[in-house]
Parts: C-alpha cells; structure tokens; sequence
DNA sequence: ACATTTCAACGTCACGAAAC
DNA sequence: GTTTCGTGACGTTGAAATGT
C-alpha cells in the first residue's frame, strides 16, 4: 500500500471490507517505506494467491508478468494515469476506461467501487459502510470536487462516521471543529495528521496509524494517566504531537532558508530558486516552500541535486495572491525544465543543474516589468457597502458544507466603505485584531499590529475597499454575522462623516 | 490555531569509591 | 597517587499535554 493518505484510507477500506464478508480471510499488508509506489517485488511472500494494489500500480508491467509467471494474480484499484493496460493483471482504473467519466475519484473511490461490485454479485450491502473512508481519501487527494459523483459520495460518507479511527481523530481535534464534520474541517484539521504521521513519523507511528484504520481492537498503556486506552485514541494524540513537531521542524528549515536568500542576495530575482540540498529535509520541502513563497511574496522553487547527477528536483510554489496565477503554466512555457507535474502553484519539477543560471535569466527578464510583491486578488464578487448586507453572509454560510477543492467558499471584496476613525479598535487579549462595524456589519482583520494600526489609521474619517470572506461567529450561544477581512486599501482619508 | 505548561530524556559535571 | 567507574544533582532540550 502507499504512503499517503490516500493509500491508507483505500487499503484500510478493502481489507475491512473483505474481513467483514470474509472474516477467516488471510491477508497481509505491505507499506510503503518512502514515495515508492506499487508492488515490491521481494516483498510479495512466497505463498501469495492475489496481490491486490490500491490507489497505485497501474504502469508496474513488468512486475505484473513476474507474478504472473510465479502463478500469483494482481488486481490494481487505481485513478493514476497510464500508457496502457497490462496485459497481466486486471485493471481496475477510471483514468484507462472510456466508459466511466468520472476522472476525479480518488484511490478510495476506485476500491468502493469495486466493492460495490463485489456486493452486487453476492446480493449484499456493506460496502457503503466504509464511505466515511471514501470521503477522507478523496479530501486528502485534492479531488475536484465539482464532480458531482466524488462530492455525493464525499458528503454521503462524512454523514455517517463509522471509523473507529476517524471518530477519534474528530475527538482529537473536537476543539477545532466544533462539532461540524465537513470536507473543510475534514481537510484543514484532519487529513494534516494523517500527513504529518506520514512525514515526520517513524515506522512503529505509521504501522499504528494503519491498525487504528483497521479498527483493531488492541489497547495501548497511557502511562501519564495510568489506564489502558483504545489504539485508536493514543494513535489519534500521536498524530496531534507529530504536526507540532512537524510545524517546529518546518519552521527551522524556513529559517535555515532564510539565512540562504539573504546571504546569497536572492531577493533580487523575481522568483526564488533557493539550493537546499543537504540542509533540508526532503519530506518538509513543500511546507517550507509555502511558508517562504508567502514570506516573500514570490513563487518560489526549492531545489535539490539528485544523488549522484545532474540532475535538480523539488518542489515549486507561486505565490497565490500574487500577479502570476498559474505557476506551473508559466514555467512549462519556458520549455527549459525535463517536468512540472502537479497543481498550478504547488508542484514538484526536475531541471539538468547546468539550466539553473538560464532559467533565472529568462524569468527575470520575462517579469522585469511585473512587480511581484504586489498582492493582486481575483474576486467572485464586488459589492459596494450600501448593497452588502447580513442576509448576503447568511446566504453564503449556508453552502459552507459545500466548500472544498475547486468548489471555494467565494472571495469578496467590499468597495466604498466608509469609516470614522472612532468606530476603529483593536480588540482581544493581545490586541492585535482589528475591528469596525459598517452598516450593521463587523468587519475583523486577525493578526493586526499596534504600531501597524498607529501608522496606517491616522486620520478622522478612511474610504477604504477590503477583501475577505464572510463568516458568522458563533459565541456564547449567540450567531453575529461578520466579514474577515483578508486585505484592504485605504482610498482616502477625510474629515468625520456624520451620519444626521 | 497557537501559546503556555509540564514532563521526560539526555548530557555533563562533580564527587567519591573502587581498581590499578 | 592516578585512573576508572558509578551515582546523583543539575540544567538543558525537545516532546507531549493542556488551556484558551
């Protein structure tokens, strides 16, 4: 199985699925140490009958021939792209077949169906038990979830949790949610641990995340409490502790990378290509590249020299407020790298080294004219203060189930509000969230300075144009439409309005 | 989400007892 | 008298837990 989220909520859901049909069945499971995928070979024991591969596997012909001939069969549950079929497995994959449509079903989705089936031919129905796995898989894959399929079958599952495992993870981080099983929440506060498990955790860490999804019943000594506890619940607090070590780590990386750009004066391109070989951890690279690339407000591309080649690799990030909106487009345009495969503004590339200097010549004469720093917002929707009131936010927050990949919550910027200095405040212990009510509405911006605040409202009376999204705050029982704001402009700074 | 508090592990340093 | 070894106090560090 593979070591993503994907590959452990697509195997946890065939093998509880086979054991709940089958509960005397034999089956042994593999992980994947690194980013391999697919078979191993010399793992496969020798007394195998079915090899079966989810979530990857489609393009291993040659293995798929081997185990062939050594009489052993393999079925791949797949949504990966591939040249063609093999000739020596049977291939189960949307991706190969005309006849399916739905090319944005995740590795979980290929093996619910082929569930399904299973249940079709034995008259019987237990495969959409394990929908709550369905959905975490597709979430954690990026599916595109306008396809309407993925989204029935996504919602459909974080209907009814039924994952001993997932139960405690929504436990962990009850905190967070609040009590709201969403795909935001599944994606912000959720799938984060199954990834940090993946990347900073240490063998034993990822063998008992896969027991927890497979609902094993073993118990585990607490010793700080002094009480036996489920698996499932010590793997959930695991989890939790290795994504705050693995935001520390990510964090001295980002400051390492720093220390880089500054000695090495990178600033001064429009996009940062920052050599990080032997000071970085290969599993951090792309957080580190996010953190960077807002940092600067740049894309940036992290490299790192393959071993013993020419060759660079690593990881890309635009920068998503910025000027250029597809990243990944901008630099296949150039022709120069050997790939870019990924999402628009987070991807991972490969370069021979001797293009570098190239490369950075030819983008920062192609954007010599851009200022890449500026913050540039696409919008859904402009709305001029006196149009914009509490029933538009009440509208918006009731799709907030809806929101998820490629299906955003809308961006939305206010134009023509106008504020007097006096209803300006920065609120909160720390004093650093900024306030003011408009028309009935309260408009919040988190993470605001004092001395920012000082600087910037010094006047009576500011016109100014925010973007942000709408929210409803929901505190001591009570709901307050607002709006967050995300960023705003002052236009102009005039003498007190008064409303009379 | 993030800050703060608590806990556990580790290294090191000093001291003294035992070994040489 | 010198070296080695073990122990325990102490401080440092990072991980884990808790609190809002």
């Amino acid at each position: 199985m593979d070591s993503d989220a994907d590959g452990y909520t697509s195997s946890a859901i065939l093998i509880n699925y086979l054991k709940s049909i089958f509960p005397n069945i034999n089956i042994k499971w593999e992980l994947q140490e690194g980013k391999e995928h697919g078979i191993i070979l010399d793992k496969v024991p020798s007394e195998t009958n079915l090899v079966i591969v989810p979530d990857s596997g489609s393009n291993q012909y040659e293995i798929h021939s081997a185990l062939k001939k050594r009489g052993i069969d393999v079925i791949v549950l797949d949504h990966h792209e591939c040249e063609k079929e093999s000739e020596d497995a049977i291939v189960v994959n949307n991706q190969l077949s005309p006849e399916y449509p739905n090319k944005n079903f995740s590795g979980a989705g290929i093996v619910y169906k082929f569930c399904k089936a299973i249940d079709e031919y034995l008259g019987i129905n237990k495969a959409d038990y394990f929908l709550d796995l369905v959905a975490v898989g597709n979430i954690a894959d990026m599916m595109d979830m306008r396809e309407l399929e993925t989204r029935y079958y996504v919602l459909k599952g974080l209907e009814s949790i039924n994952n001993s495992f997932i139960k405690a993870l929504l436990k962990q981080q009850e905190y967070s949610i609040n009590g709201v099983v969403n795909i935001t929440n599944i994606a912000f506060y959720i799938v984060p641990l199954i990834n940090a498990a993946i990347r900073v955790g240490d063998e034993e860490d990822k063998i008992n995340m896969m027991k927890s999804f497979l609902e094993s019943n073993e118990t585990v000594y607490y010793k700080k409490k002094d009480i036996d506890e489920p698996i499932q619940t010590a793997t959930a607090r695991r989890l939790y502790n290795l994504k705050n070590k693995q935001n520390r780590l990510r964090d001295k990386g980002v400051e390492l990378i720093e220390k880089r750009i500054e000695e090495k004066r990178l600033l001064l391109n429009k996009v940062l290509i920052v050599n990080v070989t032997d000071i970085l951890d290969k599993n951090l690279t792309g957080l580190v590249a996010n953190q960077i690339s807002r940092k600067y407000k740049r894309p940036v591309l992290l490299i790192r020299q393959k071993e013993k080649s020419t060759i660079f690799g690593g990881s890309a990030r635009g920068y998503e407020k910025g000027v250029l909106k597809d990243f990944k487009q901008f630099l296949q345009d150039i022709n120069q790298f050997i790939f870019c495969e990924g999402h628009k503004n987070a991807f991972g590339f490969e370069i021979e080294a001797e293009k570098l200097i190239e490369v950075n010549d030819i983008i920062n004469d192609l954007l010599k004219d851009v200022e890449i720093d500026v913050d540039e917002y696409e919008v859904d929707f402009i709305i001029p203060s006196e149009q914009f009131d509490t029933q538009v936010i009440y509208n918006i927050h009731k799709l907030k189930d809806l929101w998820s990949n490629n299906v955003e919550e809308p961006l939305i910027a206010i134009t023509k509000i106008s504020v007097n200095k006096e209803d300006i405040q920065l609120i909160g212990k720390n004093k650093n969230t900024l306030k003011f009510k408009n028309r009935n509405i309260d408009f919040i911006k988190f993470n605001y300075s004092e001395e920012e605040f000082k600087k910037v409202f010094n006047g009576e009376c500011f016109v100014m144009e925010v973007v942000g999204r709408c929210s409803i705050n929901q505190w001591d029982g009570k709901e307050i439409p607002q709006f967050i704001i995300e960023d705003f402009n002052i236009l102009e700074i005039k003498d007190k309005e008064w409303i009379f």
